[in-house]
DNA sequence: GTCTTATCTGAACATGCGTTCATATCAAAG
DNA sequence: CTTTGATATGAACGCATGTTCAGATAAGAC
C-alpha cells in the first residue's frame, strides 16, 4: 500500500538521512544495508532511491553537510585581535561544536576512506580548510611573540586530534559538563602553546 | 593443485595475518572479503580456514596481538622515579611504537565497533590498562607537585589523542625524521602539564 | 469527480558474501 | 616404495547485497 498518509517527502528525506548518520556511526559505513536504513525509517528499500542516488551519495552528503555546517557555524565566530582570545576562542568552540553532533563527527573521521577518490578530495579540501583557521592563529601568536611552537602545522595537527579526542569518552549527564570541558582543554592548550 | 610447493603452514599463516592487516587498514573490516585477503596470499578462500576459524577472530586476533605487544614493550621500558623523566620516556615511547606499525594502529582504533561484544571487552581491558600507565605518571607528577592537572583520567585521554594523531600524518621520509617529532610533542606535553 | 503526479511497494536482477567439504596433491616418515 | 597427514583446491551452500522498475496508492489540482 503505497503513499499511505500523504506527501511525506519533506518527512521522510531528512528521516532517510538521520537513520543513515545513526546506523554509519554504529556500525561503519560497510556494515550498514540500505535495507537497515529503509527499516529504520520505516519504508521499503526501493523508496530510499527517491532521496538519494546511491549509497555512497547518502555518505559524501552527510559529511559535505557536516563539514559545511562546521566552516559556516565558525565563520560566524567572533574573531579577536589578540591571538590568546582567538585560541580560546577556537578551542571552546571546536569542542562544543564536535560535542553537540557526536555521529556526525564520528562519521567524517572514520568513514573516509569509504569515499570515492573525488568525493575524498572534496571533504579533504573542506578539512584543510578548517585546519588553517587554527594554523593562521598559531602563526599570528607567534608573530607576536605570545606563543612558542616549533612547527606550526604539526601544532595545529595535534591540537586538533587532542580536542576531537574528546568526542570519545564525553557523555552526556556526566561528570563534567561541556563549560568544565572546554576549561579543562583550554588550560592544557594554553600552556602547551605558551611561550 | 594442492599442496603445491611442500609444508607452507608456517609461511602461509603469517601471510594470512600480513594480508588481512593491510586490507582491513586500507579499506575497513566490513568492506573486505575472505576472497580479498585470500588473493592477496595467493591462495583460494577456503585455504583461509587453515589458519583462522572465522572472519572475526582474524580481526580479533590482529587486535588482540597488537595490544599484547604494545603492553609488552611497555614493560620493558624503564621506569625513572621522576615524573617528567617518566613522561617523557612514555611520551616517546608511545610515539615510535606507534609510527612504526600504523596498520595494527589504524585496525585497533577503527575497528573496535566490528568486534563481538566479548572481544571488545578484552580489548577495551587491555587499553584501559595502557591508559592507566600514564595515569598512573600523571597523579604522581601532580603528587609530587610537578605537575599541574585539573583531571588525570581527562588529561590522560587528551594526551593519548595527542600523541597517536600523530600517525595520521606522519610519512616516513618527510620533514621530520621520528626523533625530531617525538621533541615536538614531547615539548607539547611537558608544557600542557607543567605546574 | 476526474486527472495528474509524487510517493511507495514488492518483486526481481546479477553479484558477492562467509563458510563448508569432498577431493587432490605432495613432503616426510617408515 | 608405500603410507600418512598436512595443506590446498574448487565447487557448492544459503543468504544478503545495491539497485531497478512496473504497478499501486492517495493527495491535491482543476
Amino acid at each position: 500500500m503505497a503513499r499511505t498518509a500523504g506527501s511525506h517527502s519533506d518527512i521522510t528525506g531528512p528521516r532517510v538521512a538521520q537513520a543513515a548518520l545513526r546506523l554509519f556511526a554504529r556500525h561503519g559505513y560497510a556494515a550498514v544495508s540500505m535495507r537497515q536504513i529503509a527499516a529504520e525509517v520505516g519504508v521499503q528499500a526501493g523508496a530510499l532511491y527517491n532521496y538519494t542516488p546511491d549509497k555512497q551519495s547518502l555518505l559524501f552528503d552527510l559529511m559535505r553537510g557536516h563539514m559545511d555546517e562546521l566552516l559556516a557555524a565558525r565563520a560566524t565566530a567572533p574573531a579577536p585581535g589578540d591571538p590568546v582570545a582567538s585560541l580560546e576562542g577556537f578551542t571552546r568552540f571546536h569542542i562544543r561544536f564536535h560535542l553537540e553532533r557526536p555521529d556526525a563527527v564520528f562519521v567524517s573521521y572514520m568513514e573516509l576512506r569509504n569515499l570515492t577518490p573525488d568525493n575524498f578530495a572534496t571533504i579533504e579540501g573542506l578539512r584543510r580548510a578548517y585546519e588553517d583557521e587554527l594554523e593562521g592563529i598559531l602563526r599570528a601568536g607567534v608573530a607576536a611573540g605570545v606563543f612558542a611552537v616549533a612547527d606550526t602545522k604539526i601544532t595545529t595537527l595535534a591540537v586538533i586530534a587532542m580536542l576531537t579526542g574528546v568526542t570519545t569518552w564525553y557523555r552526556t549527564g556526566g561528570r563534567l559538563n561541556v563549560a568544565q570541558v572546554e576549561t579543562i582543554y583550554w588550560d592544557m592548550v594554553r600552556k602547551a602553546v605558551a611561550g
